[in-house]
DNA sequence: TGAACGATTTAACAAATGTTCATATATTTG
DNA sequence: CAAATATATGAACATTTGTTAAATCGTTCA
């Protein structure tokens, strides 16, 4: 890891996609979705303990989609959300493993 | 990782850490802290292309020695941070490996 | 068809947080 | 003590967050 010639827009990017990760109930979305391929935003709020409403789980959702992180899929009247990223499952592996 | 038993609390605390460190000028920081031990304000600005003013330099200092990720210790008119928390750095290794 | 319902998104706004620029507070030195 | 240098703080500005309400889209079934 050289440091001095990580250019600035690959900071910028480090950085955009921590941010887009970095709520708590972004990272409870994320960690749903690790186990489970696909869910729908109904059984997210109901499934996750963060009690959020609908409007606020799309709202993360939606950001997330918008940074790549997510995709979805509509299937009749739901929506299906996955990982599109598989890679920001293992930053979770390495905060986990280094009790950050 | 056994996804449903992980508290909110410790969620929080991720989101916490991961949001502090989400910041271009704080990742490019962190980097330069990874070579070397100690540092102070005004070498920081020198040194990193961000072209950050003392002023900003110090806010981002501070927000991350109050988050227990820097430490720092004044020497005369200086005052010198360094890296309190190594485990940050695995972070970014994670995120290069990974394409993140 | 179209009225009613369920699922998701969008809109609008206040409150909380983060960023940035200007100013203030040390600390050393002449 | 005054000047110069190094860092920290304050306050304006911008972004993010969370809430509630309303809009959209797809299904069902009378």
């Amino acid at each position: 890891m050289k440091v001095a010639e990580l250019p600035d827009i690959v900071l910028e990017d480090m950085a955009q996609t921590l941010k887009v990760i970095a709520h708590p109930v972004r990272l409870e979305i994320l960690l749903h979705l690790a186990d489970s391929t696909k869910i729908d935003v109904t059984t997210l709020c109901d499934k996750l303990s963060c009690g959020c409403e609908a409007s606020m789980m799309s709202h993360h959702l939606t950001k997330m989609k918008a940074h790549g992180i997510l995709t979805s899929v509509k299937e009749g009247k739901q929506v299906y959300y996955q990982v599109a990223r598989k890679e920001v499952l293992n930053l979770f592996q390495c905060m986990l493993n280094t009790n950050l």
